[in-house]
RNA sequence: GCGCCCGUAGCUCAAUUGGAUAGAGCAACAGCCUUCUAAGCUGUAGGUUAGUGGUUCGAUUCCACUCGGGCGUACCA
């Protein structure tokens, strides 16, 4: 529908240069008495042209060429807004458009040619994943689709660091409990890592070696195998929600390679970089930041913003065109710094989207669960797949816009499942699954050729719904949110059990009840669609 | 103190990025299956969009301040 009347407000333009100074833009009108789509091109000019909307308003339509079986009415409503009312044979179709692609449609090549990298999760391998964890990782994996969907190349990146303190403390973590094993007297720090699963890789590590560990230092074995364990699980952790990442990237890659060092050179050379108090700094108010940092401590060991700048700067060399970075938001402070340090060395920060999430409220029955990998005390993200299922998690992490502080109740989570809204959308797609069984015992077909008897008021609403989903997978990807998606979905769900309610198939004339069938169709092919940039499943029965 | 995020129906959240009468789902109440999936549909009730000002044709959306909550504010990541 927005096509053509992009197309004929291009037209229009040749004589109305004024349309050519602003974006025309066409919405879907909350009430339906409004139309099917509205312009508010008018009431954007009237300073510009020094005249009153209205008048613009009626300027633009009588400009526009409009073929009346595309097109049966127009208004200009309100304070100056023109609406359009689309025919209802032009509304129909949009079948065609669907079963003609069924698994493409939706798709777009707007950004065909591109490539995107988008990094998520990048926890450090020192525990499980936990629910935390599981908005960072479904959320960038369902933006990586929608970039997918609208043509980009796309990368799923996991960065991480096998070097710092916070490995060693794990890897002393495991040397410690290995030595309880051995009847040792040891004092386990109370900062140190508590969980069991500690224990599990001591126990792994004693029964392979029996004793002959005792002398190892922690930053040997006991780290290695800690990390190679806890990353094996977290692997399996995303792979039970269908998260798979393509990239690997270790920190420790960039001192090997000399980029750390590089780094700093570019930026002494510049002169932003200084020593002071045995510390190397970044002179980040000249580049427009509060304060300078450290950039490498007075040990020599660089802080994280020296390697979070070489590392983006490999993801520029690498060639993408969009970077998408997918934080917590208690690293909402770090990121100003590594944009501007990519600015001072030259590069493009604005392809770099950071996109912050704010925190899991965790709640058990009203109560807040407060959660801390050290201290052991979290709800990990396989206890919550085990509960509620991997389609409860994905639509559940996705539904909400990443910057609401988000509440998940255990206790209402698993009481409620039956009525979260996923199973609303997986129902209505094995409902028109059974149906169309139904319809081959019944000798009848989907098909398009009487599309134009499809008019009652369910329908069409059925009908119109099918005609925004391109727009809804465009929108949601050039904004970076999931949750449009699942409104949308929700919406179209509803508009087909309204039309199944009222409109049968069986007892039907019967090339409306064919051509009944072939919405069901398109309706089921959007649905699995949707579902699919979600990362959820479309069962054909429930 | 300062920075970022948030505050919308009893609860969880939307609102086409500044649009017309702020919408859904739960929860509550009242209805709808002897034929196609009732995990569904129909209806009722529920609001000073935290507050006060401002910007303009028009504000839940933008700006300022106030109140309340989250996360930060390191030579931790």
């Amino acid at each position: 529908m927005k096509e053509y009347l992009y197309s004929l407000y291009k037209q229009a333009a040749k004589n109305l240069s004024y349309l050519n100074d602003i974006s025309i833009t066409f919405d879907v009108p909350k009430l339906e008495s409004h139309g099917d789509l509205s312009s508010n091109a008018a009431m954007l000019l009237p300073k510009m042209l020094k005249r009153k909307p209205v008048e613009i308003a009626g300027e633009i339509l009588s400009a526009l060429q409009i073929d009346p079986d595309v097109i049966e009415k127009t208004e200009i409503a309100g304070p100056g807004f023109i609406n359009f009312f689309f025919t209802k044979k032009f509304i129909a179709k949009i079948i065609m458009e669907v079963l003609s692609d069924e698994k493409g449609f939706g798709k777009t090549q707007k950004y065909a040619g591109k490539k995107a990298n988008v990094e998520f999760v990048s926890a450090n391998p020192t525990g499980p994943l936990t629910v935390g964890h599981g908005r960072n990782a479904v959320f960038g994996d369902t933006i990586a689709n929608l970039l997918e969907w609208v043509g980009y190349d796309v990368d799923r990146e996991y960065y991480f660091n096998n070097a710092g303190r916070q490995m060693r403390v794990l890897g002393d973590s495991v040397r410690l409990r290995y030595l309880e094993l051995l009847d040792q007297k040891v004092e386990f720090p109370a900062d140190y890592y508590q969980g069991e699963y500690i224990k599990e890789i001591a126990r792994n590590l004693f029964d392979e070696f029996g004793e002959k560990l005792f002398d190892q230092p922690a930053e040997g074995i006991f780290k290695q195998r800690a990390e190679s364990e806890i990353f094996k699980d977290i692997k399996r952790s995303l792979e039970r929600l269908s998260i798979i990442h393509k990239i690997f990237y270790n920190e420790n890659s960039l001192y090997e390679e000399n980029k750390i060092k590089e780094t700093i050179e570019s930026f002494k050379s510049k002169g932003l970089a200084y020593d002071k108090d045995g510390a190397t700094w970044l002179r980040l108010t000249e580049l427009g930041n509060e304060q300078d940092k450290v950039i490498v401590k007075s040990t020599g060991e660089p802080t994280y913003r020296l390697p979070d700048i070489a590392y983006h700067v490999t993801k520029f060399n690498r060639g993408y065109d969009l970077m998408i970075d997918i934080f917590g938001s208690d690293h909402n402070a770090t990121y100003p710094d590594v944009l501007a340090g990519l600015r001072a060395l030259g590069y493009d920060s604005e392809k770099v989207k950071v996109l912050i999430h704010q925190f899991v409220t965790i709640m058990d029955g009203g109560e807040v669960v407060k959660m801390s990998t050290r201290k052991a005390n979290y709800i990990t993200l396989d206890q919550l797949v085990d509960e509620v299922g991997a389609d409860v998690v994905r639509y559940f992490f996705n539904m909400r816009n990443i910057t609401t502080h988000m509440n998940f109740d255990l206790y209402l989570a698993k009481k409620q499942s039956d009525e979260n809204p996923v199973f609303y959308l997986q129902y209505a797609h094995a409902r028109i699954c059974s149906i169309l069984k139904m319809i081959e015992k019944e000798n009848l077909n989907a098909s398009v050729e009487n599309l134009s008897l499809l008019t009652a008021n369910e329908e069409v609403q059925l009908l119109k719904k099918l005609h925004q989903f391109k727009d809804e997978v465009l929108l949601s990807a050039e904004t970076f949110e999931t949750h449009r998606i699942c409104s949308y979905l929700e919406e179209l769900a509803a508009a087909f059990h309204k039309f199944y309610t009222f409109c049968r198939i069986l007892g039907t004339e019967r090339k409306l009840a064919e051509a009944r069938v072939a919405l069901a169709k398109a309706t089921k092919a959007v649905l699995k669609n949707g579902l699919t940039i979600l990362g959820v499943n479309a069962p054909e029965r429930m």
